[in-house]
DNA sequence: CCAGACGTTGTT
DNA sequence: GTCTGG
DNA sequence: CCAGACGTTGTT
DNA sequence: GTCTGG
């Protein structure tokens, strides 16, 4: 599962990643963003991708109010179910320099070794009455080194498949299923232990995600 | 045409 | 809002 | 995700 | 325990 990650890029590195034209919203460094924040997004119309800011969790769907603020998606029935239908058109990508994991209340950092972006899968609402964006991190079953922490994990975009996911105008369903059952290699992650100040909120520095050491674990 | 439905995760 | 079912 | 709170009535 | 807020 993802319920917590960093943002810590500048307009140039976004814009490089994604293509972007302009970004006219100011960007800040972000240690510690939960569900219910506002989050980095991009979002693909018609052959151009868009920078936006979203928050992030579902918590109402046309109008309709859910239960439970949706901050995940399981990526695996996100085509067959009717959740799925309503987000057909609806995909972004939350671009995060890692995010964090807690295994026995002990919080974890994981991170690309090849990229300071990880472009993790997300659906999308517009609220069309406020004109706000809501966002749901995708998520599949983990593997490798990650599962020794925990059992979900955000479905992670590479190569291509960022682009195909973007693309919200010209969706290929095989495609999109196979994006989905696809997990990164794990070998490709850096994962450490980070300090339990994390778990606060309050918490948001560049210790957040700072490896912690051996030593210090006593 | 109208009526009715429409959502996820982790934990124990 | 938008899709499905009748 | 974690942290923190978690209550009602009548009266002025 | 369970809900809310961030």
């Amino acid at each position: 599962m993802c319920g917590r990650f960093a943002q810590i890029y500048d307009d140039s590195a976004l814009k490089q990643e994604f293509q972007l034209e302009d970004i006219r919203e100011n960007i800040t460094n972000r240690f510690n963003i939960s569900p219910g924040m506002e989050v980095n997004t991009i979002i693909g119309v018609s052959d151009k991708n868009s920078f936006v800011k979203q928050h992030w969790g579902i918590n109402s769907i046309h109008g309709r109010e859910l239960d439970n603020l949706v901050f995940n998606t399981r990526s695996d029935t996100f085509i067959k179910d009717r959740f799925g239908k309503h987000f057909h058109k609806t995909r972004c990508i939350i671009p995060v320099s890692g995010f964090f994991e807690w295994n026995n209340k002990q919080p974890y950092f994981v991170k690309s070794l090849k990229n300071d972006i990880l472009s993790l899968a997300g659906v999308f609402i517009l609220d069309r009455r406020t004109n706000e964006y809501s966002c749901s991190v995708m998520t599949v079953n983990s593997i490798g080194q990650l599962s020794n922490i925990h059992e979900r994990m955000p479905l992670i975009l590479s190569g291509y498949d960022k682009i195909k996911w973007l693309n919200n105008s010209r969706s290929d369903v095989s495609d999109l299923e196979n994006i989905c059952l696809k997990r990164i290699d794990t070998t490709e992650l850096d994962i450490f232990r980070v300090t339990d100040r994390v778990n606060s909120l309050l918490h948001d520095s560049p210790q957040c995600i700072e490896k912690l050491n051996e030593n210090s674990l006593l």
